[in-house]
DNA sequence: GCGACAG
DNA sequence: ATCTTGTCGC
């Protein structure tokens, strides 16, 4: 089988990422919500063509779901991806198209890791500091860390351990469906992060709001041409 | 030195 | 992420 090639990045490049990641980290807190959200976004990017970046934030009321707001922003691509810095390619349009939103949520749902990061800095973590927001992340797939497959049934969870530290939670969202990675991005914490995942799900592998940003991201590509 | 590697 | 045909399961 083959696995994705990831082109050699420029060492002094990555020596100063790594460095913001540093000191942004010393800003996260992992702590529980304040309160019951009223609204939760979700946020998702994609790539009409190599050099264009195309992102979305939808707006949900909870515990509804009800989709309330769905805003894009197109932006040229100045960052190539590199695993572990994912952040630094699509957090600034990510923040162009959060401006659009009329009513702020309370809590912001990222597709990708959010501490579940060599360190600790994935996207969701690095969203949340920057917007000062409440966020956690919901991963397709696995970045840092071991796991114990969870339970084939929906709703099994087990836990993500890196060097014996709990950094997320793997969580079966649909009966015999690859599972999704869970984390605490800024200001919350497992619990919370893995139990509005597990309130945001309705029948799909994905949680609604990443699921809905997938979709209308798929929607708004085919609008701007 | 050899793998692993979100989107 | 993106490209891209067929195939499996409810």
């Amino acid at each position: 089988m083959y696995r994705p090639y990831h082109p050699p990045a420029d060492p002094i490049v990555v020596r100063d990422l790594t460095q913001q990641q540093e000191e942004m980290r010393t800003r996260v807190r992992i702590e529980p919500l304040h309160a019951e959200p009223t609204f939760i976004a979700g946020c998702d990017s994609s790539f009409p063509t190599p050099e264009t970046i195309l992102s979305v934030f939808v707006l949900l009321r909870y515990p509804t779901l009800e989709l309330v707001e769905k805003v894009y922003h197109v932006g040229p691509v100045t960052v190539p991806y590199v695993p572990g810095f994912l952040a630094f390619r699509e957090a600034p349009n990510l923040l162009k198209a959060y401006e659009k939103l009329q009513q702020k949520p309370d809590v912001i749902m990222v597709d990708g890791h959010g501490i579940a990061h060599k360190r600790r800095m994935g996207i969701a973590a690095h969203l949340g500091v920057l917007l000062d927001t409440p966020t956690f992340g919901v991963a397709k797939s696995l970045l840092t860390g071991k796991f114990e497959d969870p339970a084939p049934t929906a709703g099994s969870r087990s836990p993500l351990l890196d060097k014996g530290e709990l950094i997320g939670e793997v969580l079966r969202t649909k009966d015999r469906v690859l599972p999704v990675f869970v984390s605490p991005g800024h200001r919350c914490d497992q619990a919370n992060a893995t139990r509005l995942a597990v309130a945001c799900t309705r029948g799909y592998k994905l949680p609604e709001p990443t699921r809905l940003a997938d979709h209308w991201a798929e929607q708004f590509k085919k609008e701007i041409r």
